[in-house]
DNA sequence: GAGAAATTTGCACCTGGTATAGTTATCTAC
DNA sequence: GTAGATAACTATACCAGGTGCAAATTTCTC
């Protein structure tokens, strides 16, 4: 368990954090666009050229850690007990994700994660740069779906439905937590909301959305 | 019907067509990233900073002409036969769209529209950008199925799964076009594709990814 | 400790985009 | 048609994000 890591990698590890944390500081201080690349570079003891060694673009300063959760919906498809559908992992998933109040659901009173989806939702280049990640993250699901047997064209419109709604899930969560509705109050809609969405989902809009 | 225009307008006009012109041209031939704003403007025979107030991005050089576009699906809605439901009405709309080899299908064998599908799917900031359309079609739509009766977060999720699918759809038969199939031949493949979605819209996911 | 390999740096450069201030063209009213 | 008024255009200088390159520094390996 225990990795070990020579000096320079350490020392890699170490710098990135540095980065990050400085433009993370700074970004929430005074907003993503007022905040320049050198002002990081210089904040972290570092060239602007190191900076762009680490992270490509200022973008990915903020955002490259959701390359971690990009395959989430995937793994838990994968890893659904037998005799479960997708959609219901899935949808069980989320409810335990809103009862752990974890931030990928939007619903959290963490001071920090709540200034951290402001930055996100208040800066247009990054909602924008964000969905490159619900891209790679619609992909891995519809491999996933394909696996658990359904066809190509299925199992990518299916993932794309659910990553999508996911997501307008989380957003509205997240709307409300910085609207300054403290966690708590909002989990009973969230959770409403969260079955409503499934429940379309998986019995489709027909009857919602009738003649 | 005929606008009468001054001199300054229709000179604004032919402007900012002249801009475009040259610049789809460019980047048609050599690739968006490829060609700069300074060439864009020489080959138009105006200055970068009027080439600016036309279009406030080099992406919008691109996709300024997709606003035109992005309330389609909320129109379809709202002036549907009395007793149809919105997705029937959608659906039938998409089928029509097809039969008509409408480029926004993405099912047209014309080569202007192939190679411009061509340069927004293989240009990341254009894609990327383009989801900012999708947005505000979503918008649209979630607002002309409110007013078809819907509450509000059914409105929002089932106009996010619906526009979103239809991109699929688009996508799909862009790149069946791009790979050298001609409209005719794929058109069974894009409608069967077509009901296939809707049914899923519909009729929900339940059936289609069983445990 | 020497040399190879990786990391960091400074610098020059490119591109998209903006600010400003001045020039040119069109419009309106006489 | 001419005189402003007004809108459009241009040149220039500038900023920020991002890249290429060669030199300098640091870590690794033996």
């Amino acid at each position: 368990m225990t990795e070990q890591l020579g000096l320079r990698e350490r020392k890699k590890q170490r710098t990135r954090q540095t980065i990050f944390e400085a433009a993370l500081r700074l970004f929430l201080s005074r907003g993503f666009d007022d905040v320049s690349i050198v002002e990081i570079a210089e904040a972290a003891e570092v060239s602007k050229r190191t900076l762009f060694t680490y992270f490509p673009t200022k973008e990915d300063l903020v955002l490259q850690q959701f390359a971690d959760h990009e395959d989430e919906s995937a793994r838990v498809v994968r890893a659904r007990p037998a005799g479960t559908s997708p959609l219901a992992a899935l949808h069980a998933h989320e409810l335990d994700a809103l009862a752990r109040r974890d931030p990928v659901t939007g619903l959290t009173s963490d001071p920090d994660a709540v200034a951290f989806a402001r930055l996100l939702s208040t800066t247009a280049s990054l909602s924008e740069r964000l969905l490159r990640y619900a891209g790679r993250s619609i992909d891995a699901l519809a491999g996933a779906l394909e696996e658990a047997g359904a066809d190509e064209l299925t199992a990518r419109l299916a993932a794309v439905q659910i990553v999508t709604v996911l997501r307008v899930l989380a957003d509205r969560n997240s709307a409300r937590m910085q609207a300054g509705h403290p966690a708590d109050e909002v989990y009973p809609e969230a959770v409403a909301a969260a079955d409503r969405a499934f429940l379309l989902l998986g019995a489709g809009l027909a009857d919602a959305l009738p003649g």
